[in-house]
DNA sequence: AGCACGCCGACT
DNA sequence: GTCGGCGTGCTC
């Protein structure tokens, strides 16, 4: 054969940030060559009257069919951005996902090197005392800038160091520096290294689960699966410190509320190495700065919410994902990943250990567990002498209710405040009610762009929609009869908060916890330092289900939980099971032991008695058996077409055609009549207009992954062009979690 | 997704 | 008489 003129290998093939399934040719300019070294760099192309940016996914021989070719304007990066192990995994998830390899590049690149801004200065940065500083820095008056420079004083600071230790530091080094006391210097990340601090002795459970992941060797998916103050933080840890002496870096992904500074600072503190921190309080050049430095080999460990996820690893030693079954994992717009899956397909690329932990692990992973594709690990005991709390059910049929509190809770709740315990009151619906309703004519506020109840807040005074951010006043007479007789109905957290503030405000602090309240990223942790150990009462939403150790915690208490137990979404009963079990947690962490009351109108609920009577295992193995009888994950697997619209009817119409198209393509599979895909609707979303957008779906499921992906991958390219999908919004999720 | 082009209503 | 509504077509 004859050997390929160099020249005719001249094209570059781009992946652009669009929803278009392809990639777009283009011509190198004259001055480099077209070679696979320009793979997985940046460049700046001319696209119809724009400019975008993208990344070479390939180069290729020019077709001499093909009209001339638009030429590269710039090439962005001299050596290629993404490559190895983190490129072909987004090569994969692209695949899987059925979405634009453009489109998953653009999501999993920091903005900042999306937008084609060259690649930061990751050296790191610190401050020192200057001489004049050393000097001065004794007599200094008390304030933030002698904070600062008492610090600096004991050795010089970076900067992340210093966000952990001074709050507002960044101010006091700008006036320190504008009098010539401290300055800005970089230096090597070893000579800032801390000696690694030492943890409490593992116990029997940790050392053995300690040691399993560090007998790991390649690829080994561990769920950790440990209740509640088990410890599961010192596995991690000691885990990470392994992987560092192996001289690899090590990815820990946790929950959005789930990285506090206290998280860093535990880890700083332990490791002895920086800690590399990824959440959405940063800003782009320091999302930026973070993912360079791990592409360089500089960040060793990482530890981030969702998006961190795509951090390159090219010493990969070990990915952790902690709480491994919390929604935050799964991003609901745009390219719908799910980090802990996607941390499970880098880690068998990476060949590396990935550890799951969660003390109420997704059935999907227990699944795996049982079926031997995960090593299961149990971590039962808590630390100290900790009890897990009983769990009491308080019937309240027929019982009256003050403000949606029996009597018997009130008394419990008394009882444990005189004892000076804490007390925890969980109701997962915030605002003040989340009804208002005319006992005259039955009118009640609903939302003007969502089929929804506005919820009342401000005491009564405003209305909000939970689900598009509306806001109004609420109105002074019933709008559709004018009468007088508006109620809030129901109860919410401010509500608790407003009558439990009546009853008990005069003796102890009443801090209410939720979305509404507890808007930053600490706030929560400095809600719980202001109540210390202090008797007091805490009414919340699954805001308080996680966060931090409350020692003095001895009765929680969970109300309104009734129409969780009754939801469509086959996901509910899970989501429920750890919520509770999550919040039961909470309690008798320390010495003191405690209880949890469950103020419900279906005591003799399965979900309840199963949870109850025989923990969360016993749950989970009830409800796996109700999944494989009923074909749900993760004994089939699902994809969900979505499509929203300002008009009712194209989504639907959209959908029919779709549907026909997906039934004809499972139809040609040779293996089976039907290729074992099921399609059910399409139907209305469980709320089927949402912020003023009328939305269906069509759900599709199929027992085995390939027929489903092999029906995808014909059906796309029709549903694609077919002109009803240019009159609507429409994507495709690919194992949904949240089927609204 | 943008962005242009292209054909029909209420305003300077 | 224009400004601008969004249908539809295209982007290497």
């Amino acid at each position: 054969m004859p050997a390929v003129p160099a020249a005719v290998e001249a094209v570059l093939r781009v992946a652009l940030p669009l929803p278009l399934p392809r990639l777009f040719d283009y011509r190198a300019p004259p001055a480099w060559r077209a070679d696979q070294a320009a793979v997985g760099c940046r460049v700046r192309v001319p696209f119809g009257p724009r400019e975008l940016v993208g990344v070479v996914a390939a180069t290729g021989p020019a077709d001499p069919a093909a009209p001339e070719l638009r030429e590269v304007l710039e090439r962005l990066d001299p050596e290629p951005l993404l490559h190895g192990e983190l490129f072909a995994s987004l090569q994969w998830l692209a695949r899987y996902c059925h979405a634009p390899l453009g489109e998953v590049l653009a999501t999993a690149l920091p903005a900042a090197l999306r937008r084609g801004e060259p690649q930061p200065d990751t050296r790191t940065w610190a401050w020192r005392l200057t001489e004049a500083g050393n000097t001065a820095q004794a007599a200094m008056r008390a304030g933030r800038p002698k904070r600062l420079a008492d610090l600096l004083h004991a050795a010089p600071r970076d900067e992340e160091a210093l966000d952990d230790l001074l709050e507002g530091w960044r101010g006091a080094a700008r006036t320190l520096a504008g009098r010539g006391l401290v300055e800005r210097v970089a230096v090597p990340a070893s000579q800032l290294a801390p000696a690694p601090g030492a943890g409490p002795e593992p116990n029997p459970e940790q050392a053995r689960a300690i040691g399993a992941v560090l007998a790991s060797t390649g690829f080994a998916p561990l769920l950790l699966d440990g209740v509640t103050g088990s410890g599961k933080t010192e596995v991690y840890l000691h885990a990470i410190a392994d992987c560092l002496a192996r001289g690899r870096q090590a990815l820990v992904l946790v929950p959005e509320i789930g990285l506090t500074p206290q998280t860093l600072a535990r880890f700083r503190a332990r490791l002895g190495v920086p800690v590399h921190a990824l959440h959405s309080g940063l800003n782009d050049a320091e999302r930026a700065r973070v993912w360079s430095a791990a592409l360089r080999g500089e960040a060793r460990v990482v530890v981030g919410t969702r998006s961190a996820v795509f951090t390159p690893l090219p010493e990969a030693g070990l990915i952790v994902v902690d709480e491994e079954h919390d929604g935050s994992y799964k991003q609901q717009d745009g390219i719908r990943y799910h980090a802990r899956d996607f941390a499970l397909v880098r880690a068998r690329a990476l060949e590396v250990p990935v550890v799951l932990g969660s003390a109420t692990p997704s059935l999907e992973s227990l699944h795996n567990a049982g079926s031997g594709r995960y090593l299961h690990l149990r971590l039962s005991q808590r630390a100290g002498n900790a009890r897990p709390p009983p769990v009491r059910v308080l019937d309240v049929r027929k019982r009256a209710l003050d403000n949606g509190l029996s009597r018997e809770l009130l008394e419990a709740i008394d009882a444990a405040l005189a004892a000076d315990g804490q007390v925890l009151v969980f109701r997962n619906r915030r605002g003040y009610a989340p009804v208002l309703l005319c006992h005259d004519c039955g009118w009640s506020a609903q939302c003007r762009r969502c089929d929804a109840a506005m919820t009342v807040h401000g005491g009564g005074r405003r209305l909000q929609c939970h689900h598009c951010g509306h806001r109004q006043a609420a109105p002074p007479a019933c709008p559709d009869c004018a009468g007088l007789a508006l109620q809030p109905q129901g109860v919410g957290t401010e509500r608790l908060e407003e009558m439990l503030m009546q009853r008990f405000g005069a003796r102890v602090p009443v801090l209410r916890i939720d979305r509404g309240s507890t808007r930053r990223r600490d706030a929560l942790q400095k809600h719980f330092e202001t109540l210390g150990e202090r008797p007091g009462l805490l009414v919340g939403t699954q805001m308080l289900a996680k966060g931090h150790d409350l020692a003095g915690l001895t009765l929680v208490a969970v109300v309104g939980i009734d129409e969780g137990l009754f939801s469509a979404d086959f996901r509910a009963a899970e989501k429920l099971a750890q919520l509770l079990i999550q919040v039961a947690g909470r309690a008798g962490r320390a010495e003191r032991a405690g209880e949890v009351l469950l103020q419900t109108h279906h005591p003799d609920h399965p979900l309840l008695q199963t949870l109850i009577n025989g923990g969360y295992h016993a749950f989970a193995a009830s409800e796996l058996a109700q999944r494989e009888e009923a074909g749900f994950p993760p004994f089939a697997h699902m994809a969900l077409l979505r499509a929203e619209s300002r008009h009712a009817d194209p989504p639907m119409a959209f959908l029919q055609r779709a549907r026909a198209l997906l039934a004809e393509a499972a139809s040609r599979s040779g293996d089976s009549v039907d290729g074992g895909l099921v399609l059910h609707g399409p139907l209305p979303a469980p709320m089927a207009r949402r912020a003023g957008m009328y939305r269906a779906q069509l759900p599709l499921s199929a027992l085995q992954r390939r027929d489903l992906h092999l029906a995808l991958d014909r059906a796309l390219p029709a549903i694609h062009a077919l002109p009803e999908a240019r009159r609507t919004r429409w994507s495709l999720d690919v194992d949904p979690v949240d089927l609204y």
